[in-house]
DNA sequence: GTTGTTTTTGACCAAACGGTCAAGGCCACG
DNA sequence: CGTGGCCTTGACCGTTTGGTCAAAAACAAC
């Protein structure tokens, strides 16, 4: 079973489980209402439930991050979780529902380093750092980089809400933050939400893309490394005021 | 039927049908021996065979680039294409053979902005003239864009050797000519190799990720107007020696 | 119009898939 | 140690899916 790099305690305790925006019809799913026989509650009570539920999504993210979610099955996950796939269906009542388990739990996650973005810290500072934590995401974690990068190629049919909300409320927040810099003289004058889509791109790049990166590059290479040290320059010069 | 943007003369005149490389595994599909009987030739003979096969790949490229190759089916490209399923297979031997004859065919035309790129010419016209192309292409070929994004995110099973081969060459041969023009110090010093990437990365997210684009943006906004801004004070700023 | 070839399709098939169910195993707790 | 609830699974089901096939339709050449 590949469990992937250890992940750091933040991320484990992490379960917010935020539910799912009602547009995406999948919500229902969950609330089977109180009728006779049923899996586990939404909120994991044994010690059992916390495990298994834990098992069958770090599994699930192996596979839906390398096949999408059409191209991944069932059986992948069972196999992959080391249980059965009924037993899977007692923890999640459906392959979508585990799917939308998986991007919602991961979601926080993975804007943590742009909810880091401090208003009071010095800009150019803070902007480098932002970078320096995303390409390590994708260094460290590539599988939930690619699950979203699935997700959105293909429409986001399950994440739109998410996006239309949550995601655009934090960056427009952050946004403004930068645009204050900007007026202020610290940086460059730049589109505050053009710079965000600019970092996402860049360092996602490195993750999403790898094997072309690494078909271009060559054995022998470390690209995240030489981003590192390219993605500083180039954002150093952009930013300086 | 959903054709998309008329397609330029250059785009469609363009009938490469490169090979797939041996590693891929599928050039065996094609070649079905000398048996009995079995669908048209590998090149075209008669007019209905050419007309057919272009509408076929069209709309495999509409259903493909949205759903990804598992997510397809065959009925739905079938219906896009206003011909019965077993038509299709008249066609083109298997539902592979269709996803890998619209990338060998697209791979060209993908890369056709790189190649345009000119040693002789003024380095950062050159670069930014390449950028604007290659947004110009988001805009105006999305569909063509996430048919490569999503077989590249899955590790690119069905392209692996066309990266190490065709596109490494092509790279490496333009990386030289940017090294060049960053020794004679005509743009600043930076990793060619990373700056291609960035290019890449900078422009394909307005067609891969347009949906979170444009959840974070808003209505009313036109992201790759903005974007062609954003980018040409970007690379400016990067490339000044 | 007859004939030989190319093109098209309805009916069909086997495998894969998501999901169900009833029954059995397991475990905590009194 | 017995009992009630939690957990697990083999067998099964209906549907979807990629692909086949034989026969019909369309077409081309004479």
């Amino acid at each position: 079973m590949h469990v992937g790099a250890s992940l750091p305690d933040a991320w484990a305790a992490r379960e917010t489980f935020r539910a799912a925006g009602p547009e995406t019809g999948l919500v229902r799913l969950r609330a089977r209402g109180s009728d006779g026989r049923m899996g586990p509650q939404k909120t994991p009570r044994t010690k059992i439930q916390t495990r298994n539920r834990e098992t069958i999504l770090e599994a699930a993210l192996e596979v839906f991050s390398q096949h999408g979610f059409r191209g991944a099955t069932l059986d992948m996950i069972a196999v992959e979780a080391g249980l059965s796939k009924p037993n899977l269906l007692y923890y999640f009542p459906s392959k979508e529902a585990i799917h939308v388990a998986l991007l919602s739990q991961l979601m926080d996650t993975w804007l943590d380093p742009l909810r880091d973005l401090d208003a009071a810290g010095d800009p150019i500072a803070e902007l480098l750092a932002y970078v320096r934590r995303k390409l390590q995401m994708s260094r460290d974690f590539p599988r939930e980089s690619r699950l979203f990068a699935n997700e959105i190629v293909q429409g986001a049919p399950r994440m739109q809400a998410a996006l239309a909300t949550d995601l655009k409320a934090l960056v427009d927040d952050k946004a403004a933050v930068i645009r204050g810099w900007a007026e202020g003289g610290r940086i460059a004058q730049v589109d505050p939400h053009h710079l965000i889509f600019s970092i996402w791109a860049l360092t996602q790049h490195y993750a999403d893309f790898d094997v072309q990166v690494r078909a271009v590059l060559g054995q022998n290479r470390d690209p995240i490394e030489e981003a590192a040290r390219f993605l500083d320059t180039l954002f150093t010069r952009l930013l300086a005021p």
